[in-house]
DNA sequence: TTGTATGCGTTATCAG
DNA sequence: CTGATAACGCATACAA
């Protein structure tokens, strides 16, 4: 079934099938009726090649992710797709890994898939250079660039994050004013989130005149779906380091410190505060429950689909959209 | 840069252009030569459209998921694209939630982007009626449907899953070999495979002799999100029923049982023992750790992509593929 | 081994 | 409002 079958089956030229399929208004409603009678009884559905080749685009989407099978980064595809879908456009979903190198030549890959945008889900894709971040330039000059949860400041490159230094910092203020100062800083990641969110830690710790903050970073190399082996790790601070508090950059690392501290027969939250991010479903999972930084993921990725339906109809859109999280009290928390 | 412009830079025609991009080997090396100069220099990549319509396939398989956050689902997803995207295919991502009627229009939808193959994830995508999976028949006679974690029987259909009748059978007969009689078991979902689960657990109940094994079946409906909710579900349940093993078809639901027994102040496995189903990295997360099936989800994918590589050289290929998981015994059990 | 000509199924630009 | 026709960029059968 193409265009000509249908034309010469309802007795018009292809053009008006044409016309019809794309919903133009310059057609005489009798013949739109005629038309649609045969596409319907002949189920006919327009070639997806020949329609991309004259309107150069798929209506697709393409989605960069690092692992979407990390809590976060799934839930944030999950709710990107959903909107596509609703939206009328289709998801090509890329999962890059964490390697830098690699990230470029699936993004030029993607590119050349001629996706009407692209969305890079969490900031593993933004460096700390210039240099490494050339490739996202590059990319933004075929196509609009949406970042979720990370920021870059370049034309066509659209940023939706969460202020996520401001966030930190009110967390740990929070447990600081509770009058807990000695407090572990747990982490996984450098990226462009990571280090705002470590920021924040610092900023807090200095305001509220804490000496040895520095000393109180720690960095989890392991994977972060063996909660057991991140309890092993904070066991092994504890010996030099005392803290009656833990940070987290992850709930998983948060939960680690639960862990650890239920070994220990260190009460929670009397002997100990914990606090994590993301207030992904661990959260709900440990005894007692996790308190945890909401960042809102569900708004951010709203705001990013809105933002970039506005950028691809034309219409001058935010560069940056900044949404600021909260600490939802649970549990391990007492103030 | 199109072909025409390498072809004229190059001195040749485009059918030679054509034949170097498509790794012919009737092109002489030295021509070869002068054509992957040209085409590296002006950085040019054939037009996906045009070629779509030559080669009437994009290299590219739909994956339908009912939600890519699910944790079980989520991985799948990312082992299968990670499989796909090393041999040369792209993912087209599709998450229709879990309503029936739903699921065929996002198939036709999918189908008609002319995808090579099309991955159905997870079994929420086979009915029990006839009629229910007509529309999967249709479907595969467009194009190769894979089924992950599913089973269907028409031609052009191919299966790849966990036997989980048998597997929970074992699970359930080791809790009752272990002297454990009185089991609840919980399931959240009537899916293919959760029929399947259901069976095996009943199963073994009614070869062990244990009489009143259909009022220890229970569904739970809510959000697996929320495991606290899951334990108030379970308080319930003991307020009419006693047990002392929980078999669970997922290990939200398990954990579910868990936190259930901290309120309760029943110790684990002593007092109650806890088996799961998908060895996800929740059971790391609570104390003790939860035993659970492993359903060997990553010997699944790669069983299916070998397959549906087969399938697409116009190989022979096996119509089932059929896994055993095992029980990997942690905290929460004893035997 | 290389070149020519044609088809693929649309969309879009003109006339009418 | 409708119809003819020219792109669109590539693959490929057929010629040379």
């Amino acid at each position: 079934m193409t265009i000509y079958d249908i034309s010469s089956k309802a007795g018009v030229s292809i053009a008006t099938v044409s016309r019809v399929l794309n919903g133009s208004d310059k057609v005489r409603p009798a013949t739109r009726k005629r038309v649609m009678d045969i596409i319907e009884q002949y189920d006919y559905t327009p070639n997806v090649f020949a329609r991309g080749m004259g309107l150069h685009s798929l209506q697709t989407i393409g989605i960069l992710c690092a692992d979407s099978s990390d809590l976060f980064l799934a839930k944030a595809v999950f709710y990107l797709e959903q909107e596509l879908q609703a939206n009328g456009y289709e998801s090509l979903l890329c999962c890059t890994g964490y390697n830098t190198d690699i990230k470029k030549n699936y993004l030029d890959l993607i590119v050349s898939k001629k996706v009407d945008a692209i969305i890079l889900v969490g900031s593993h894709f933004i460096g700390t250079t210039e240099e490494e971040n050339q490739y996202i330039k590059d990319a933004s000059a075929q196509v609009p660039i949406m970042l979720l949860n990370a920021s870059f400041d370049h034309p066509n490159v659209y940023s939706i994050f969460c202020d996520d230094y401001a966030t930190m910092f009110e967390a740990a203020s929070s447990m600081l004013d509770a009058g807990i100062r000695d407090i572990l800083y747990l982490y996984n990641s450098d990226s462009y989130s990571g280090i705002k969110k470590q920021k924040g830690f610092q900023a807090a710790m200095q305001g509220h005149g804490v000496a040895d903050y520095e000393k109180r970073v720690f960095f989890y190399e392991g994977s972060l779906e063996q909660m057991s082996e991140i309890a092993d790790f904070v066991g092994q601070i504890a010996q030099e380091t005392t803290f009656h508090g833990i940070l987290a950059s992850e709930d998983a690392l948060a939960i680690g410190g639960i862990k650890y501290a239920q070994r220990a027969g260190i009460p929670i939250p009397q002997g100990l505060s914990v606090i994590g991010y993301n207030n992904s479903m661990l959260t709900t999972c440990c005894t007692p429950e996790l308190s945890s930084v909401d960042n809102c993921l569900k708004n951010q990725t709203h705001q990013l689909i809105q933002t970039l339906l506005g950028v691809l109809a034309g219409e001058g859109m935010p560069t940056k959209s900044i949404f600021s999280g909260k600490l939802v009290k649970r549990g391990t928390t007492s103030f």
